[in-house]
RNA sequence: GGUCGCGUACCCAAGUGGCCUAAGGGAACGGAUUGCAAAUCCGUGAUUCGUGGGUUCAAAUCCCACCGCGACCUCCA
């Protein structure tokens, strides 16, 4: 069964293949820098790149997913792409020290604000347990493979590498004020990723690039890739002089390091697009002399919340730790990011989010039923249950270019068709949907110290409605379940006991 | 200002020329169940696809205009 893609490139579905069938899938993405914790925004983005990995799994690929985590300070400005401003990473500090002073900063962290690899660190460790919690699967096999998601600031010797290979290869130049800048006009194929040719760009300049930058470079477009500073923040020795690296040249350097100089996907946010991947194209096929440095390009449209943008001053901006800490599964959390197609504006809200627990617990339930039955010996049915022939339907959704709704679609049906076949099968079945999907193993709200004391309240309560429902005394039993109610939690009285959870 | 994408019921969302008098989920409503609820199960739900034109035997699907939203061009997933 073949998997099509949209490959931004060239604008227009494709067949995704690989010349070897049993070679692995080169993916890289570009993953979060670590200034702060990533938003839901961000893993909108790395989680649709972690289904992709995941459906091409299904379709019977092997792939080997990098996902580099950006820990070197780039700038607030970056005026024409020449490094202005403020160190993001400085930034970070402050608000580090000021959430110290206010006493603010989370339990058990110890940090010194003044230290920018402590910061990075102190983030990047936040990222990596958001990312477990949501089932990004490169970030699960970071634990045993760190080589997987590679940190900028331990390949500076693979940057300076290419950089050095450009500058020889005549494709980047050292300008008047120190600074090495890629020659745009020394690769043609510059724009052909984003459509900003240099002739488009052109048109764009209007009075915002800084005269002063400007004039040492040889096209405006031109964009650094190292920049001597001894003042900057985090900078290393170099041929040039002791400072950083440009921001483009992580990606083009660690995907060359763990993947090669030719890669089969690429992933990342629209805004990637340009400049961001054009430039990437541009450094790594001037350095190897490839004509293509990924194949495929993926990427995915941004988020808005409740119908706005999301921003910190409307107060819709959530991380997905904030959710978390609101009783959000993961598993939820999860699917309301991955469920709408990922070349659409998706619209997050806290009513979808309810949606999708509900959807999810009904798949749950349905798989504790078939184990259930599959773990008594059943009449071997020959025909295939519901299970199984949703996930022929599954399997052809997915592969065209992850029509996630269309899949969903075909299991929601399944759930409700008469249960039918073989159990271990039909089992074998919904867990293939959920190898995609990735919901069953992190259906549950994050432990936490307030989550407790919520549930030793909840268990009180509880206890004083039994009694008044044991004496039929009916509106004690009620009046508790308002409190519980006003607490945020929700009660189900069954067979087996009264159950609870948390509303979200 | 330039370039590009989108607009389907109360909400999320599939469908991109005839199988569409438009999937799937949620909400709502009616019924079963319950001390009452919740959950669960059964049922109801767009003659219509932003608006106005056009092409076609046939349009949600193609074309044009307008309105609205968004992205990129500039740090951003």
């Amino acid at each position: 069964m073949p998997i099509r893609l949209y490959n931004t490139l060239t604008r227009s579905m494709e067949e995704f293949a690989m010349a070897a069938p049993d070679a692995p899938v080169r993916f890289y993405s570009c993953g979060p820098t670590v200034y702060d914790d990533a938003h839901i925004g961000n893993f909108r983005s790395f989680l649709n790149a972690d289904v992709l990995r995941r459906a091409l799994e299904l379709h019977g690929f092997r792939v080997k997913h990098v996902m580099n985590i950006t820990d070197v300070g780039h700038m607030t400005e970056d005026d024409s792409a020449d490094g202005g401003g403020e160190d993001k990473m400085a930034v970070a500090g402050r608000r580090i020290a000021e959430a110290k002073k206010a006493g603010k900063l989370p339990a058990g962290a110890e940090i010194d604000p003044t230290d920018p690899y402590a910061i990075a660190e102190f983030y990047a460790q936040r990222f990596l347990e958001d990312a477990r919690h949501l089932g990004l699967k490169v970030a699960i096999e970071e634990r045993t493979h760190p080589e997987l998601m590679p940190r900028p600031t331990r390949c500076v010797p693979q940057m300076i590498a290419l950089v050095e290979q450009l500058v020889a290869r005549g494709h980047a130049y050292i300008a008047a004020d120190g600074v090495v800048y890629f020659s745009v006009q020394s690769y043609p194929a510059y724009g052909r990723l984003s459509g900003n040719t240099l002739d488009n760009l052109r048109e764009g300049e209007g009075g915002r690039i800084s005269a002063a930058h400007q004039a040492v470079k040889r096209h405006p477009a031109d964009f650094m890739l190292w920049k001597p500073d001894p003042s900057h923040l985090m900078r290393w020795p170099s041929p040039w002089g002791e400072g950083y690296p440009g921001w483009h040249l992580e990606c083009s350097a660690m995907a060359r390091m763990l993947l090669g100089d030719e890669i089969d996907l690429h992933s990342g946010g629209e805004d990637n697009i340009f400049p961001h991947h054009e430039c990437e194209v541009a450094q790594s096929c001037c350095a190897s002399g490839h004509h293509v440095f990924s194949r495929f390009w993926f990427h995915t449209r941004h988020l808005q919340v409740e119908g706005e943008k999301m921003s910190k001053s409307k107060g819709n901006f959530f991380t997905a730790r904030d959710l978390f800490a609101k009783g959000v599964t993961p598993a939820a959390l999860r699917l309301e990011l991955v469920r709408t197609h990922y070349r659409t504006n998706s619209n997050f809200t806290m009513q979808g989010l309810r949606d999708c627990q509900r959807m999810i617990d009904r798949w749950a339930a349905a798989r504790a039923a078939l184990a259930e039955r599959a773990a008594s010996p059943s009449p071997n049915a020959a025909q295939h249950g519901p299970f199984e022939r949703a996930l022929v339907e599954f399997k052809d959704a997915v592969g065209d270019d992850l029509n996630l709704a269309r899949a969903i679609a075909a299991l929601n049906t399944a759930i409700g068709e008469e249960p039918a076949g073989d159990a271990k099968a039909e089992l074998a079945a919904l867990d293939a949907m959920d190898s995609v999907l990735g919901v069953f193993e992190r259906n549950a709200p994050l432990a936490s110290d307030a989550a407790d004391d919520l549930a030793a309240k909840v268990e009180a309560l509880l206890e004083r409605r039994r009694a008044a429902r044991a004496a039929k005394d009916w509106a004690e039993s009620d009046r508790v379940r308002d409190e519980l109610t006003a607490l945020g939690v929700r009660i189900k009285d069954g067979p087996q006991g009264t159950t609870w959870e948390r509303a979200v």
